[in-house]
DNA sequence: CAGTGAGCGAGCTTCCGCTTGACTT
């Protein structure tokens, strides 16, 4: 009996799916893009067309395979890969691999969230692929390919001296390591300044205390300097309407001043209600951040386990059960189902009063949202966190939890809170004082936000009850407190996502890789979680931006998807917007590599140019065989001339040593080499565990694998992969 | 698993996004 195939991009949907659509149906997955275009080439025509040259992908052959047999067994074949650019994209795939007889039999069906009941429904309305989808992809493609295999290999002539590592640029990564750059220069150009808080603590007649702080000044707030250098004009602006105390000397007078004072009173007593609503379900960036806020998960380490628990764990007695809907989506979207069954859990767990009237639908206006799937959420509701604990580790269980919390609460009631600001005068000094008291809970029951920012610095705290307008208070002490303006925080992994996502650069599948290619092309340090550029990151930034200042910004992704939209309506064609880019972007590209400044060879004055030669690059004469001259790229690069001197002496002659680079990494010899022939290697400063006498240092296998063994080598035959405990080692294995 | 510094005359590197396993190092 011939069945039905469905296709869709997930083996582990195909699995879910498959549950749904009984026997009649085969569901298979595409893992996947099928094709793409060729690794090693631009492989784009770009005089004719741009016509992309896309080639099945290496190791795909399998599934390819797989398909064609199933497509030619099939009656009907639906293709239900996501409802977005790149899944309509991949169905294309599908109907290029496959033949003449087995492409009538296609059909193009599309469903956004997988429910049975939204999957038999879009069976019942398969449609066509849409051509003007898969023209947008192909030029999102054709663009990102032109940007990463033109300026890359700019950059690799740009940077003459980065003969290590291999350069890299892109729409993408290129704007991370912008960002990160251009946070680093508000770092180094910041200027702390100094400002001083006065804090109070008044009592009531009934002995109740409470912290205020000194708020006006003879009508003027008290605020910190804007900016540390402000120009007469702005410090004059500024003081006119503010006040600032920026010296220990003026907090002093003033606290002075005021202990003087005999009257205070309340002169004025405000209440307000506010209500707070909950945030919305997760989309994979919201659920890297909070993941790495809360739990201290890397992105990386947030996604491998999200998508174990979709793929489903063993739970005792039922199989295996996927726990969270898909976890790579920028969509809140809920399904009607889930929401009624939400709301039905919170009205019998926590009772009609955390249940609003309405269900809650969140913010869909956003730029750049795809929405194929709907936000990540607990599969069912019957799988509450204790049920599932006892199949799950513990940072599964943790960030199961998370998802479950922050999804129950996103449709409960809104928390209602009372913050009452009272204001105490004496004379022309008012302090103020704020605290804030929960009516209700509301969502907060189990998802709370707040306990992060819970500093009483700012005065916020807890105000006695029964306070009365006019009512006098007696001073008990009054502290000036020095701060410091501080510098903004350098970008972690989470919140440079999180920059990246508002702006609509990146896609949820990559983001946790976005950090991982500017560190792999030493762009970029983590140090304690932050991200620092490196000199290297920091020049690659700044020749980017400097000479392709069109492309390398936060604004370039977002006028893109612009232009994408228009091919996708169909109101645009590819060829014009493929030109529109090109165009201007191939004539800034030749003009700058024209303007690359050329190294003349010092013999007879032509240019110098690099060539690969057995031992690696090198920069040789242009006028060769004439001119044979050559010269080592790490004489160019301006890395100083000067040697490094390790501070120790020669044994041999008493001369200096200094450090070299040779073809096994980084060596000590001695500075009147070739005269003397002295070397040693670097050492650990651990002593070798066997002899007790020798030292550990780093060698290299003949397969350039690194390893410790001890100095007295052939003496002592101690060698081992690993350092032992390393106590402070003075080189690590990683500057090898 | 154990040594270093020249000279080299050809053509390595790279993008973003969609998915999983099968693989060393």
């Amino acid at each position: 009996m011939s069945k039905n195939l469905i296709l869709v991009e997930s083996p582990s949907k195909a699995k879910t799916i498959n549950k749904y659509v009984g026997s009649k149906y085969v569901v298979e997955a595409t893992v996947g893009h099928i094709k793409n275009l060729p690794k090693t080439k631009l492989g784009i025509d770009i005089e004719k067309e741009f016509k992309p040259n896309l080639v099945t992908i290496r190791g795909k052959s399998d599934v390819v395979k797989k398909i064609k047999s199933l497509a030619s067994k099939a009656e009907n074949i639906y293709v239900a890969t996501d409802p977005d650019r790149e899944g309509e994209a991949i169905a294309q795939d599908v109907v290029d691999i496959l033949d003449e007889n087995q492409k009538k039999k296609i059909q193009r069906v599309l469903f956004n969230e997988i429910t049975k009941k939204a999957v038999n429904n879009a069976l019942q309305q398969p449609i066509k692929i849409d051509e003007h989808l898969v023209t947008s992809q192909r030029a999102r493609r054709v663009m990102d390919r032109i940007i990463g295999y033109q300026v890359s290999p700019f950059l690799w002539k740009a940077v003459i001296e980065s003969y290590g590592s291999s350069l890299s640029a892109g729409r993408v990564q290129s704007v991370a390591l912008r960002l990160i750059c251009e946070r680093e220069e508000e770092i180094d150009k910041f200027v702390a300044t100094e400002y001083w808080s006065i804090v109070a603590v008044f009592v009531t007649d009934k002995g109740e205390e409470f912290r205020a702080k000194l708020y006006e000044v003879n009508g003027k707030q008290i605020k910190i300097l804007p900016k540390p250098n402000m120009t007469k004009e702005e410090l004059e602006q500024f003081l006119k309407s503010n006040y600032a105390i920026t010296t220990a000397d003026i907090a002093n007078k003033i606290v002075e001043i005021i202990k003087n004072k005999k009257d205070f009173f309340i002169s004025d007593l405000n209440k307000r209600e506010t209500r707070r609503n909950p945030y919305p379900p997760f989309i994979t960036s919201t659920l890297q951040v909070e993941a790495s806020r809360k739990l201290r998960f890397r992105p990386r380490r947030t996604m491998m386990i999200a998508q174990n628990l979709y793929e489903g764990i063993e739970i005792g007695g039922e199989g295996v059960t996927g726990l969270i809907t898909y976890m790579r989506t920028d969509s809140t979207r809920l399904s009607e189902e889930i929401v009624s069954d939400t709301r039905n859990f919170i009205a019998g767990n926590y009772g009609s009063d955390y249940l609003p009237e309405k269900p809650r639908v969140f913010d869909q206006k956003k730029k750049n949202v795809q929405d194929a799937h709907e936000a990540i959420r607990p599969t069912s509701l019957s799988l509450t966190p204790e049920f599932v604990k006892p199949y799950l580790d513990e940072a599964q269980f943790k960030l199961y939890e998370l998802i479950w919390k922050r999804f129950i609460a996103c449709q409960m009631e809104a928390a209602k809170l009372e913050t009452t600001t009272v204001s105490i005068k004496t004379d022309e000094y008012v302090f103020r004082a704020s605290g804030t008291a929960v009516l209700f809970d509301g969502f907060q029951k189990l998802y709370d936000e707040t306990s992060e920012d819970a500093n009483d610095e700012n005065g916020n705290g807890k105000i006695p009850a029964g306070l009365q307008l006019e009512q006098k208070l007696k001073l008990n002490e009054l502290t000036p407190n020095q701060h410091f303006t501080k510098p903004p925080p350098r970008y972690t992994e989470s919140t440079l996502i999180k920059e990246l996502e508002s702006n609509g650069i990146g896609r949820p599948s990559t983001y946790a890789m976005i950090v991982g290619t500017i560190i792999d092309r030493k762009y970029v340090e983590q140090i304690d979680r932050k991200l620092c550029p490196t000199e290297l990151g920091k020049k690659v930034s700044a020749i980017l931006v400097k000479n392709f200042p069109d492309i390398f910004n936060v604004n370039f992704t977002a006028k893109m998807e612009g232009e994408l939209d228009l091919i996708a309506e169909g109101e645009i064609g590819y060829l014009q917007v493929l030109n529109d880019f090109y165009d201007p972007f191939s004539k800034s590209l030749k003009e700058v590599e024209d303007k690359l400044e050329k190294i003349k060879c010092d013999k007879c004055g032509s240019d110098m140019d690099i060539k690969v030669g057995r031992y690696g690059k090198f920069l040789a004469c242009t006028n060769y065989p004439e001119c044979k001259n050559i010269k080592s790229l790490k004489e160019i690069s301006g890395a100083s001339n000067e040697p490094e001197y390790t501070g120790e002496e020669c044994p041999k002659c008493g001369s200096r040593t200094v450090y070299r680079e040779g073809k096994f990494g980084r060596f000590i010899g001695c500075e009147k080499y070739p005269d003397c022939d002295f070397t040693k290697i670097i050492s650990t400063g651990i002593t070798c565990p066997q002899c007790n006498q020798g030292e550990l240092v780093p060698r290299r296998t003949k397969k350039k694998r690194i390893f410790f063994g001890c100095n007295r080598y052939p003496d002592c035959d101690y060698a081992t992969w690993k350092l032992p405990k390393a106590e402070e080692p003075a080189v690590t294995e990683e500057e090898y």
